[in-house]
DNA sequence: TATTACGTTTACGTTAACGTAAAGTAAATA
DNA sequence: TATTTACTTTACGTTAACGTAAACGTAATA
């Protein structure tokens, strides 16, 4: 497990570009270390940079996958805060629950389709 | 089962604004009928309709979304046609169970945030 | 020592997906 | 008949998430 990672190596390993690593610290998503001028970027700057990514796929705004990353933290404050935090886990877990249903449908219209295609190439085959 | 929609009525069951049913047809997603020069919608656009928005939530584009609903349509071609068909179709599914493993791993880890929680309200709770 | 490789900042450009506003039509209702 | 109510077209505006280009610095290598 390498200590510290370049720009150029996070930008290859996730399939991005440098532009895009800069721009989420321009927006404030990333806060490495520098050399000098260079950005050091540790474990933990490249696992944001994995949270930010996978936020991404699914569809959600760079401000919201944030909002998730802060939430990952170790829960503190007062009773309140507590219950109110948690009621925000559970609108959070209600609209990725959604997001899965949509999933879930979605793969099985595929599957369906899938068998439909196998069908018709054993219609085609059968005919030759 | 109403035979036909207006715009707002489909507007108001989807939570969206008429603008974007008009911006989806502009750009060619959906072809209602018209009387006159009102809008008519039919049962199958609604589908689309809905279809679209599915998409959207999923984080794929209006484009990617046409795509998908392209192919719900019953397979044909010819041999080599099908085949590269069933090519794409495997295509989608690893993206969209790239999707599901994504959403998987935010769940379960929401999941334990909300554990945590509990604990410090249960901590919280035990000093009063 | 020249040049290649990798990095930097600054700044304007681009695209998708709508928002918003203006100005008009057409049917239903007071 | 006057006025809502619902709908229309046209057109410019906005935001997120980068792309692209210019001009420059620095360190390793030929």
């Amino acid at each position: 497990m390498k200590a510290t990672y370049s720009i150029s190596e996070l930008a290859e390993e996730f399939g991005i570009t440098t532009r895009t690593i800069r721009f989420y610290e321009e927006k404030g998503y990333l806060t490495p270390k520098r050399n000098g001028t260079r950005r050091i970027y540790s474990p933990a700057d490249r696992t944001s940079l994995r949270l930010i990514l996978r936020g991404k796929r699914l569809g959600l705004t760079l401000d919201e996958t944030a909002d998730m990353i802060k939430m990952y933290g170790s829960p503190s404050g007062n009773q309140k805060q507590l219950e109110k935090f948690i009621v925000r886990i559970g609108e959070k877990r209600s609209e990725l629950e959604q997001k899965r249903r949509d999933l879930e449908v979605m793969l099985s219209d595929l599957q369906s389709v899938e068998k439909k295609c196998h069908v018709a190439l054993a219609e085609v085959a059968g005919r030759e």
